[in-house]
DNA sequence: GAGCATTGCACAATCGGTTGTGCAATGTGT
DNA sequence: ACACATTGCACAACCGATTGTGCAATGCTC
C-alpha cells in the first residue's frame, strides 16, 4: 500500500491521475455503471485494484449533493431503554442496511421540541424518509416532511397527516385482560378488582388499551369502576404513587393489574416491595415484553408487540409510491406466559 | 407563507434572487459570518426573515463538502437492549447535540465483521471523530481511522491503537465481591462457594472482573477454585446452560453469584426457577444494573458504571488536540443495593 | 477637492463526485 | 477502399454551499 501520509483522503481525481485515465471513468468503474458506459474491463479492474489498495472510499456527502439524494433514512424515537424501543431500533437499522440506505436513528426523550429538532436536522441532512416512532406530535413533524417534499411515516403512534403503523393495542389489551380474568377465575377470585394502572390519557395508545381492557370484562359481563384506571402517566415513580395512593385509600390489595409498560410495571413492583406486599399473591399483566422481568416472575403476563413485522410494514410503507395518509397498519401483538 | 409548491427544496441561490442579492451574501448572512463580512445589518435581517418565512433550510451534504467537515460524530455500539449501552448511546447523542455536532449510531451485534462494515459506512460519511464502544476487535477499526485521518476513542472496552475510556472493572467487581461476601458472613455462611458466572475469558472486562473477585476473596483469606469461574460467554441460554451444568454435578447450590451482566443473569434467574430454586435463599451481585431488576429483587446488588462521566471523559479526550493512542481512562463505577 | 480608509457587496473558484454529450479509434459490411 | 456502426474514453457542466478577493461607493481628513 502507497499510503500517503498526508491527511487529505484519496478521490476519484487522485485514483485518476494514478490510473493514467479521466475521473469521470474512475467515477464510473467505482460506482458500478461503467458497463453501461462501456469502459473497457481491463481499465475497471486495473482501477478498481488500486481503490482497493489505496483504501479508497467515495465521500458520500459529494456523492449525495450530485445525486440529490443522501442514501440516509432517519428515524426519531423516545428512548432507547427498553426492549420495545431498543428492538425497533435494532430492526430498523437492519433492515435499512440490507437496503443500502444508512439509518440515523435520534432519540428525543419524549419531548415535542426535542422532536422537532431531531426532525429538522434530520432533513437538514436530506434524509430520504422519516420514521417517527411513538412522537407526542407526530401531525407536526409530518407537516415538516412534507413541505420538503420527504416521506414520513408514523410507527408505534398514529397521526393523520402520514400512514401509521401501530401494534392493535385494543386487541392485545383484551386478550391479555382475558388472561388475567382467566387466571383470577382458576383460583376462584373472580370477583376481585382489577387495576389498570400507568400511561397517559391524552395517548392513543393508552386509551386504546383501556378501551380493549374494559371490553373484555365487558366481555366477562363484569362492569368497569373508573377508580380502577389510572393512567398516571409511564414514569416508574408516578405508578408507585399512584399505587400508593389507592393503597392508601383501600387498605386492600387489588388481586390483579394490568400494567401498562414496564417502566411503570418497576415501580408498581417497587411499590408493593417496599410495603411490604408479597408479589406472590399477585396476578400481573404488563402491556410490554422484558425477558429479565418475565424471569424473575414467572407468573407475569406480558404482551410482546411484533417488532419485526411492523418494521417490515413500514419498508413497504416506504417502498409504496404514493402512500395515503390516512393509512392505518396494525399489526398483532403476542400474548406471553399465559 | 410563498411556499411553492415545487418538491425543489430552496436553495441560497433562491433565496439571492428573491431578496435581489447575491448568493454569497445569503450564505454569509445565515451561517452567521455576516459581520465579518460587513453585511448591513439591513439587509442581513432582510434575508433572515425571508429565509425564515420560506422554510428554507441549509443543505448539509453541500455544505459539508466545501466545509471539508461534516458535522457528523458516529458511535458504534454492540446492542441497545440494555440500560448500559442504551444510556451510552442517550448521552452520546444529547452531549454531540449540545455541541452542535450529529450523532449517528449504529449497532453492530458483537460481530467484528458488522463492526469494520459500520465503521466503514461512517467514514464514508466523513464523521469527524469515531466512538468504539464495546468494540470485539477495536484496533482494526482504529486503524481504519487512522488511515482516513478521523480521531477514534474506545469506549467500554480498551484497544491499544486509541485512548480508552473504561470502567475500573476490576475495582467495581472487588468491592461487588466484598459486598456480596459481608452479606454471606452476616449470614454466617462465610465458608459457602460463590459463584462467578457470565462473560467471555478473552474479553478484557471479563478477565478485570475476574481479577477483581479473586482479589477480593484473597483480601478475606480465601482461596478461589477455578470450577468456581464460569465465563461461559454474555448470552442468557449460555448462563443457564452452564448454572445447570454445575447445579448437575454438584446437587447443591452456590450460596451467592458473581453475574456479569444483566443479560446472563436473566439465563441465572430463569435456570434457578425452573430448576425450583428459590431466589430468595441465593445471594446475588450482577455486574450491571436494571432497575426493573432491582425492583423484582431488592436484594440483589448490582454495579452501576458512571456513563455520564464515561462520556463527558470521552468528549473531553476529542477535545484533546493529539491525544496518546496509549491513554486509559478509568472511571469508577458504583455499587447498589448494599 | 485630492488622497486615503472604510463600508457593502458581488464574483468566481472550490469541495468531490455524477452524468449528458462529443469524438477519436477501431470494427464491420460491401 | 469507403461508409457506417460500435467501442472506449475524456470533457465539462452541474449539485449547493463557503470563502478569498476585488472593486465601486461613501466617508473622512487636511
Amino acid at each position: 500500500m502507497v499510503s500517503d501520509s498526508s491527511s487529505k483522503r484519496l478521490t476519484i481525481y487522485d485514483l485518476a491521475r494514478l490510473a493514467e485515465t479521466s475521473p469521470s471513468t474512475v467515477s464510473a468503474v467505482l460506482n458500478g455503471t461503467w458497463q453501461r458506459r462501456r469502459i473497457s474491463k481491463k481499465l475497471a479492474s486495473k482501477i478498481l485494484s488500486l481503490a482497493q489498495a489505496e483504501g479508497y472510499s467515495a465521500n458520500m456527502q459529494a456523492r449525495a449533493l450530485r445525486r440529490e439524494r443522501s442514501g440516509i433514512i432517519g428515524m426519531i424515537l423516545p428512548l432507547y431503554d427498553n426492549r420495545y424501543f431498543s428492538s425497533i431500533a435494532q430492526h430498523f437499522e437492519s433492515e435499512a442496511r440490507r437496503r443500502g440506505l444508512f439509518a440515523i436513528v435520534s432519540c428525543t426523550n419524549r419531548d415535542p421540541k426535542q422532536e422537532c429538532e431531531a426532525a429538522r436536522m434530520m432533513l437538514a441532512y436530506r434524509v430520504e424518509c422519516l420514521v417517527c416512532t411513538g412522537a407526542t406530535d407526530p401531525d407536526t413533524i409530518a407537516q415538516m416532511c412534507a413541505e420538503s417534499g420527504v416521506q414520513s411515516i408514523n410507527l408505534d403512534l398514529p397521526g393523520s397527516k402520514a400512514p401509521s403503523v401501530i401494534s392493535n393495542n385494543r386487541e392485545g389489551a383484551r386478550q391479555l385482560t382475558h388472561a388475567i380474568l382467566n387466571r383470577l377465575a382458576e383460583e376462584n377470585r373472580s370477583d376481585d378488582p382489577v387495576l389498570f394502572i400507568g400511561g397517559r390519557d391524552e395517548d392513543h395508545n393508552t386509551r386504546e388499551r383501556i378501551a380493549g381492557f374494559k371490553q373484555a370484562r365487558d366481555e366477562m359481563g363484569m362492569a368497569t369502576a373508573e377508580e380502577h384506571i389510572l393512567p398516571c402517566d409511564y414514569a416508574a415513580d408516578k405508578a408507585q404513587a399512584a399505587l400508593e395512593t389507592y393503597l392508601h385509600k383501600r387498605s386492600t390489595l387489588p388481586s390483579a393489574m394490568f400494567v401498562n409498560s414496564t417502566i411503570s410495571l418497576e415501580g408498581i413492583v417497587r411499590g408493593l416491595q417496599q410495603n411490604g406486599y408479597p408479589l406472590e399473591g399477585i396476578i400481573l399483566g404488563c402491556f410490554d415484553w422484558d425477558p429479565l422481568a418475565a424471569a424473575f416472575h414467572p407468573r407475569l403476563m406480558m404482551v410482546r408487540q411484533n417488532v419485526i413485522e411492523m418494521i417490515d410494514r413500514v419498508f413497504e410503507v416506504i417502498d409504496t409510491s404514493s402512500p395515503d395518509p390516512d393509512l392505518l397498519i396494525e399489526v398483532q401483538p403476542e400474548i406471553i406466559g399465559v
